[in-house]
DNA sequence: GTGCTTGCAAACAGTTTGCAGATAG
DNA sequence: CTATCTGCAAACTGTTTGCAAGCAC
Protein backbone atom coordinates (compact mmCIF):
# COMPACT_ATOMS: atom_id res chain seq x y z
CA UNK A 1 0.00 0.00 0.00
CA UNK A 2 1.44 3.38 -1.04
CA UNK A 3 1.89 6.56 1.27
CA UNK A 4 -1.06 8.16 -1.01
CA UNK A 5 -3.40 5.17 -0.57
CA UNK A 6 -3.25 5.61 2.92
CA UNK A 7 -3.67 9.21 3.00
CA UNK A 8 -6.73 8.47 1.22
CA UNK A 9 -7.98 6.16 3.52
CA UNK A 10 -6.92 8.21 6.91
CA UNK A 11 -8.81 11.28 5.10
CA UNK A 12 -12.24 9.06 4.06
CA UNK A 13 -12.40 8.04 7.76
CA UNK A 14 -11.97 11.39 8.83
CA UNK A 15 -14.67 12.54 7.08
CA UNK A 16 -17.01 9.81 7.52
CA UNK A 17 -16.48 10.18 11.45
CA UNK A 18 -17.27 13.87 11.64
CA UNK A 19 -20.84 13.09 9.66
CA UNK A 20 -21.62 9.97 11.94
CA UNK A 21 -20.74 12.57 14.96
CA UNK A 22 -22.93 14.94 13.98
CA UNK A 23 -25.71 12.78 12.77
CA UNK A 24 -25.85 13.05 8.79
CA UNK A 25 -26.74 10.28 7.55
CA UNK A 26 -23.89 7.51 5.55
CA UNK A 27 -25.58 6.26 2.34
CA UNK A 28 -23.89 4.67 -0.01
CA UNK A 29 -24.32 7.97 -2.02
CA UNK A 30 -22.41 10.12 0.54
CA UNK A 31 -19.82 7.37 1.26
CA UNK A 32 -18.59 7.08 -2.52
CA UNK A 33 -18.35 10.61 -2.94
CA UNK A 34 -16.43 10.73 0.29
CA UNK A 35 -13.65 8.43 -1.22
CA UNK A 36 -13.51 10.51 -4.29
CA UNK A 37 -12.62 13.33 -2.48
CA UNK A 38 -10.20 11.96 -0.23
CA UNK A 39 -8.24 11.22 -2.83
CA UNK A 40 -4.91 12.64 -2.81
CA UNK A 41 -3.95 15.77 -4.92
CA UNK A 42 -6.77 16.04 -6.54
CA UNK A 43 -9.02 18.79 -7.48
CA UNK A 44 -11.99 17.07 -9.02
CA UNK A 45 -14.98 19.48 -10.56
CA UNK A 46 -18.50 18.20 -9.73
CA UNK A 47 -19.28 16.57 -12.84
CA UNK A 48 -16.30 14.60 -12.70
CA UNK A 49 -17.61 13.64 -9.47
CA UNK A 50 -20.48 12.86 -10.72
CA UNK A 51 -19.36 11.03 -13.15
CA UNK A 52 -17.23 8.69 -10.82
CA UNK A 53 -20.57 8.39 -8.74
CA UNK A 54 -22.75 7.35 -11.84
CA UNK A 55 -20.46 4.51 -12.73
CA UNK A 56 -21.81 2.96 -9.10
CA UNK A 57 -24.95 4.31 -8.77
CA UNK A 58 -26.09 4.60 -12.18
CA UNK A 59 -29.23 6.84 -11.54
CA UNK A 60 -27.52 9.13 -8.97
CA UNK A 61 -28.04 12.48 -10.18
CA UNK A 62 -25.89 15.69 -9.97
CA UNK A 63 -27.84 17.83 -7.74
CA UNK A 64 -26.56 15.08 -5.15
CA UNK A 65 -23.63 15.78 -6.01
CA UNK A 66 -24.05 19.88 -5.24
CA UNK A 67 -25.91 18.90 -1.96
CA UNK A 68 -22.89 17.04 -0.36
CA UNK A 69 -20.33 19.11 -1.23
CA UNK A 70 -22.29 22.44 0.21
CA UNK A 71 -23.23 19.99 3.29
CA UNK A 72 -19.17 19.33 2.98
CA UNK A 73 -18.30 22.95 2.67
CA UNK A 74 -20.49 23.80 5.42
CA UNK A 75 -18.74 21.98 7.98
CA UNK A 76 -15.71 23.15 6.58
CA UNK A 77 -14.08 19.73 5.10
CA UNK A 78 -13.91 20.51 1.34
CA UNK A 79 -12.76 24.02 -0.23
CA UNK A 80 -14.33 25.46 -3.14
CA UNK A 81 -12.23 26.88 -6.09
CA UNK A 82 -14.65 28.82 -7.77
CA UNK A 83 -14.39 29.84 -11.21
CA UNK A 84 -16.44 32.16 -13.25
CA UNK A 85 -15.43 31.19 -16.99
CA UNK A 86 -15.30 27.33 -16.31
CA UNK A 87 -16.55 24.55 -13.48
CA UNK A 88 -15.83 25.25 -9.78
CA UNK A 89 -13.33 22.43 -7.90
CA UNK A 90 -12.91 21.04 -4.80
CA UNK A 91 -10.26 20.42 -2.73
CA UNK A 92 -11.27 17.43 0.15
CA UNK A 93 -7.65 17.40 1.43
CA UNK A 94 -6.82 20.85 2.49
CA UNK A 95 -10.23 22.31 3.39
CA UNK A 96 -8.19 26.08 3.90
CA UNK A 97 -7.45 28.58 1.63
CA UNK A 98 -3.53 27.69 0.36
CA UNK A 99 -2.13 28.65 -2.83
CA UNK A 100 -3.02 26.82 -6.45
CA UNK A 101 -1.10 26.40 -9.40
CA UNK A 102 -3.53 26.01 -12.39
CA UNK A 103 -2.82 24.89 -15.24
CA UNK A 104 -4.22 26.83 -18.72
CA UNK A 105 -3.63 24.03 -20.75
CA UNK A 106 -4.98 20.58 -19.31
CA UNK A 107 -7.01 22.22 -16.67
CA UNK A 108 -4.82 20.25 -14.09
CA UNK A 109 -4.35 22.17 -10.44
CA UNK A 110 -1.96 21.57 -7.83
CA UNK A 111 -0.89 22.66 -4.72
CA UNK A 112 2.64 24.13 -5.09
CA UNK A 113 4.95 24.07 -1.70
CA UNK A 114 6.12 27.50 -0.83
CA UNK A 115 5.93 29.50 1.90
CA UNK A 116 5.89 33.22 1.75
CA UNK A 117 1.66 33.65 1.52
CA UNK A 118 1.38 34.32 4.99
CA UNK A 119 3.60 37.04 5.26
CA UNK A 120 1.65 38.54 2.35
CA UNK A 121 -1.49 38.09 4.14
CA UNK A 122 0.15 40.25 7.34
CA UNK A 123 1.34 42.76 4.98
CA UNK A 124 -1.70 43.39 3.37
CA UNK A 125 -3.82 43.93 6.73
CA UNK A 126 -1.71 45.80 7.93
CA UNK A 127 -1.32 48.59 5.20
CA UNK A 128 -5.09 47.94 4.51
CA UNK A 129 -6.68 48.53 7.92
CA UNK A 130 -8.78 45.16 6.81
CA UNK A 131 -9.23 42.58 8.98
CA UNK A 132 -8.33 39.67 6.65
CA UNK A 133 -10.51 36.78 6.70
CA UNK A 134 -9.26 34.51 3.98
CA UNK A 135 -7.55 34.22 0.64
CA UNK A 136 -7.42 33.07 -2.63
CA UNK A 137 -4.28 32.98 -4.42
CA UNK A 138 -3.93 31.42 -7.60
CA UNK A 139 -0.87 31.33 -10.53
CA UNK A 140 -2.10 30.57 -13.93
CA UNK A 141 0.42 29.12 -16.51
CA UNK A 142 1.61 25.99 -18.32
CA UNK A 143 2.35 22.96 -16.45
CA UNK A 144 5.91 21.08 -17.30
CA UNK A 145 4.05 18.20 -19.25
CA UNK A 146 2.15 21.32 -21.34
CA UNK A 147 4.97 23.66 -21.87
CA UNK A 148 6.82 20.88 -23.66
CA UNK A 149 4.04 20.23 -25.77
CA UNK A 150 3.46 23.87 -26.68
CA UNK A 151 7.17 24.00 -27.69
CA UNK A 152 6.24 21.53 -30.68
CA UNK A 153 6.65 18.15 -28.76
CA UNK A 154 3.80 15.94 -29.92
CA UNK A 155 1.49 15.09 -27.40
CA UNK A 156 1.34 12.05 -25.61
CA UNK A 157 -1.56 10.69 -23.96
CA UNK B 1 -9.95 69.87 -10.83
CA UNK B 2 -8.08 67.07 -8.40
CA UNK B 3 -5.64 64.52 -9.28
CA UNK B 4 -8.21 61.84 -9.39
CA UNK B 5 -10.49 63.99 -11.64
CA UNK B 6 -6.97 64.29 -13.78
CA UNK B 7 -5.77 60.51 -13.65
CA UNK B 8 -9.45 59.83 -15.02
CA UNK B 9 -9.45 62.24 -17.69
CA UNK B 10 -5.84 60.51 -19.25
CA UNK B 11 -7.06 57.29 -18.55
CA UNK B 12 -10.41 57.72 -20.86
CA UNK B 13 -8.24 59.89 -23.38
CA UNK B 14 -6.05 56.74 -23.58
CA UNK B 15 -8.59 54.11 -24.22
CA UNK B 16 -10.55 56.39 -26.51
CA UNK B 17 -6.78 56.89 -28.81
CA UNK B 18 -6.38 53.56 -28.96
CA UNK B 19 -9.72 52.35 -29.99
CA UNK B 20 -9.56 54.92 -32.64
CA UNK B 21 -6.14 53.70 -33.78
CA UNK B 22 -7.13 50.15 -34.51
CA UNK B 23 -10.57 51.14 -35.95
CA UNK B 24 -13.24 51.01 -33.76
CA UNK B 25 -16.58 53.33 -33.69
CA UNK B 26 -16.73 55.43 -31.14
CA UNK B 27 -20.65 55.56 -30.56
CA UNK B 28 -21.91 57.69 -27.55
CA UNK B 29 -22.86 54.61 -25.59
CA UNK B 30 -18.95 53.59 -25.66
CA UNK B 31 -18.03 56.87 -25.21
CA UNK B 32 -20.57 56.80 -21.88
CA UNK B 33 -18.49 53.29 -20.49
CA UNK B 34 -15.22 54.38 -21.09
CA UNK B 35 -15.65 57.42 -18.94
CA UNK B 36 -16.91 55.08 -16.67
CA UNK B 37 -14.16 52.60 -16.48
CA UNK B 38 -11.58 55.12 -16.18
CA UNK B 39 -12.93 56.25 -12.88
CA UNK B 40 -10.01 56.05 -10.69
CA UNK B 41 -9.83 53.18 -7.66
CA UNK B 42 -13.31 51.47 -8.98
CA UNK B 43 -14.11 48.08 -9.57
CA UNK B 44 -17.66 48.29 -11.15
CA UNK B 45 -19.86 45.38 -12.26
CA UNK B 46 -21.31 44.69 -15.60
CA UNK B 47 -24.84 45.85 -14.01
CA UNK B 48 -23.62 49.02 -12.46
CA UNK B 49 -22.21 49.82 -15.11
CA UNK B 50 -25.30 49.29 -17.34
CA UNK B 51 -27.11 51.63 -14.95
CA UNK B 52 -24.42 54.17 -15.13
CA UNK B 53 -24.99 53.75 -19.01
CA UNK B 54 -28.70 53.78 -18.70
CA UNK B 55 -29.31 57.27 -17.04
CA UNK B 56 -27.89 58.76 -20.31
CA UNK B 57 -28.95 55.72 -22.82
CA UNK B 58 -32.62 55.06 -21.61
CA UNK B 59 -32.61 51.88 -24.15
CA UNK B 60 -29.17 50.55 -23.88
CA UNK B 61 -28.88 46.99 -23.22
CA UNK B 62 -26.75 44.86 -21.16
CA UNK B 63 -25.65 43.19 -23.65
CA UNK B 64 -23.68 45.91 -25.40
CA UNK B 65 -21.86 46.60 -21.82
CA UNK B 66 -20.77 42.68 -22.38
CA UNK B 67 -19.68 43.31 -25.90
CA UNK B 68 -17.47 46.57 -25.18
CA UNK B 69 -16.41 44.94 -22.07
CA UNK B 70 -14.68 41.70 -23.80
CA UNK B 71 -13.65 44.27 -26.65
CA UNK B 72 -11.63 46.00 -24.11
CA UNK B 73 -10.73 42.80 -22.21
CA UNK B 74 -9.17 41.31 -25.49
CA UNK B 75 -7.12 44.67 -26.24
CA UNK B 76 -6.15 44.35 -22.57
CA UNK B 77 -7.08 47.57 -21.67
CA UNK B 78 -9.38 45.94 -19.34
CA UNK B 79 -8.91 43.45 -16.20
CA UNK B 80 -12.02 41.49 -15.40
CA UNK B 81 -12.07 39.76 -11.80
CA UNK B 82 -14.78 36.88 -12.23
CA UNK B 83 -16.51 35.40 -9.08
CA UNK B 84 -18.39 32.39 -9.46
CA UNK B 85 -20.87 33.31 -6.80
CA UNK B 86 -21.44 36.77 -7.73
CA UNK B 87 -21.30 39.35 -10.53
CA UNK B 88 -17.73 39.82 -12.19
CA UNK B 89 -15.85 43.08 -11.59
CA UNK B 90 -13.89 45.28 -14.51
CA UNK B 91 -10.63 47.03 -13.73
CA UNK B 92 -10.19 49.83 -16.06
CA UNK B 93 -7.33 51.48 -14.64
CA UNK B 94 -4.84 48.74 -14.08
CA UNK B 95 -5.58 45.81 -16.44
CA UNK B 96 -2.79 43.39 -15.81
CA UNK B 97 -2.76 41.10 -12.81
CA UNK B 98 -2.58 42.35 -9.07
CA UNK B 99 -3.38 42.29 -5.69
CA UNK B 100 -7.29 42.64 -4.51
CA UNK B 101 -8.96 43.29 -1.12
CA UNK B 102 -12.73 42.34 -1.44
CA UNK B 103 -15.02 42.96 1.33
CA UNK B 104 -17.28 40.23 2.12
CA UNK B 105 -19.83 42.94 3.58
CA UNK B 106 -20.29 45.80 1.75
CA UNK B 107 -18.23 43.75 -1.80
CA UNK B 108 -16.01 47.17 -2.10
CA UNK B 109 -12.92 46.13 -3.44
CA UNK B 110 -9.48 48.08 -3.17
CA UNK B 111 -5.99 47.86 -4.15
CA UNK B 112 -3.79 47.51 -1.45
CA UNK B 113 -0.11 48.92 -1.51
CA UNK B 114 2.15 45.88 -1.61
CA UNK B 115 5.31 44.48 -2.74
CA UNK B 116 6.02 41.01 -2.57
CA UNK B 117 3.47 39.62 -4.58
CA UNK B 118 6.24 39.07 -7.31
CA UNK B 119 8.66 37.33 -4.94
CA UNK B 120 5.99 34.81 -4.14
CA UNK B 121 5.57 34.51 -8.17
CA UNK B 122 8.85 33.60 -9.12
CA UNK B 123 8.95 31.79 -6.12
CA UNK B 124 6.00 29.21 -7.26
CA UNK B 125 7.40 28.99 -10.92
CA UNK B 126 11.16 27.83 -9.66
CA UNK B 127 9.34 25.40 -7.14
CA UNK B 128 6.62 23.88 -9.65
CA UNK B 129 8.24 24.22 -12.98
CA UNK B 130 5.26 25.82 -14.48
CA UNK B 131 5.66 28.70 -16.58
CA UNK B 132 3.45 31.21 -14.74
CA UNK B 133 2.04 33.32 -17.29
CA UNK B 134 -0.81 35.17 -15.02
CA UNK B 135 -2.27 35.04 -11.09
CA UNK B 136 -4.73 36.20 -8.89
CA UNK B 137 -4.22 37.35 -5.58
CA UNK B 138 -7.46 37.86 -3.67
CA UNK B 139 -7.82 38.83 0.22
CA UNK B 140 -11.19 38.61 1.66
CA UNK B 141 -12.12 40.29 4.71
CA UNK B 142 -13.92 43.22 6.74
CA UNK B 143 -13.06 47.21 5.25
CA UNK B 144 -12.14 48.80 8.24
CA UNK B 145 -15.74 50.40 7.91
CA UNK B 146 -17.55 46.83 7.89
CA UNK B 147 -15.34 46.04 10.78
CA UNK B 148 -16.88 49.01 13.36
CA UNK B 149 -19.83 47.77 12.18
CA UNK B 150 -19.38 43.91 13.38
CA UNK B 151 -18.49 45.34 16.47
CA UNK B 152 -22.01 45.94 17.27
CA UNK B 153 -23.28 48.80 15.69
CA UNK B 154 -26.39 46.99 14.19
CA UNK B 155 -26.26 46.17 10.23
CA UNK B 156 -28.62 47.25 7.90
CA UNK B 157 -29.72 45.66 4.80
C1' DG C 1 -23.01 53.49 -48.82
C1' DT C 2 -20.67 49.92 -46.09
C1' DG C 3 -20.29 47.15 -42.51
C1' DC C 4 -19.56 47.64 -37.57
C1' DT C 5 -22.49 48.37 -33.54
C1' DT C 6 -26.67 48.38 -31.01
C1' DG C 7 -30.64 46.50 -28.66
C1' DC C 8 -33.78 43.00 -28.04
C1' DA C 9 -34.80 38.33 -27.01
C1' DA C 10 -33.57 33.83 -26.79
C1' DA C 11 -29.92 30.62 -25.63
C1' DC C 12 -26.51 28.94 -22.57
C1' DA C 13 -24.02 26.63 -18.51
C1' DG C 14 -23.28 25.72 -13.97
C1' DT C 15 -25.60 25.64 -9.78
C1' DT C 16 -29.65 25.58 -6.77
C1' DT C 17 -34.31 24.48 -5.39
C1' DG C 18 -38.97 22.08 -4.76
C1' DC C 19 -41.02 18.10 -4.13
C1' DA C 20 -42.49 13.15 -4.05
C1' DG C 21 -40.76 8.83 -3.02
C1' DA C 22 -36.99 6.06 -0.89
C1' DT C 23 -34.25 4.76 3.08
C1' DA C 24 -30.73 5.07 7.17
C1' DG C 25 -30.80 4.92 11.85
C1' DC D 1 -41.19 4.75 12.25
C1' DT D 2 -39.86 9.19 10.54
C1' DA D 3 -36.84 12.76 9.44
C1' DT D 4 -33.29 13.03 6.24
C1' DC D 5 -31.67 12.10 1.69
C1' DT D 6 -32.15 11.08 -3.18
C1' DG D 7 -33.31 11.91 -7.92
C1' DC D 8 -35.77 14.27 -11.25
C1' DA D 9 -37.10 18.45 -13.41
C1' DA D 10 -37.75 23.10 -13.30
C1' DA D 11 -35.88 27.51 -11.80
C1' DC D 12 -32.27 30.73 -11.41
C1' DT D 13 -28.34 34.00 -12.55
C1' DG D 14 -24.84 36.09 -14.99
C1' DT D 15 -23.09 36.02 -19.48
C1' DT D 16 -23.19 35.18 -24.49
C1' DT D 17 -25.20 34.86 -29.06
C1' DG D 18 -28.18 35.67 -33.34
C1' DC D 19 -30.18 38.85 -35.95
C1' DA D 20 -32.60 42.94 -37.83
C1' DA D 21 -32.30 47.81 -37.64
C1' DG D 22 -29.33 51.88 -36.79
C1' DC D 23 -25.55 54.77 -37.42
C1' DA D 24 -20.20 56.04 -37.47
C1' DC D 25 -17.08 56.90 -40.73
Amino acid sequence: MTIKAIHTQVRFDQLVSKLKRLGYRLTPQRMALLRSLAVENDHPSASQLYDQLRSQFSTTSIATVYKTLNLLKDLDEVLELGFSDDDNRYDGNRPYPHPHLVCIRCRRITDPVIDGADTLLHKVADVSGYEVIGHRLDFFGLCPVCKEHELGIPERK
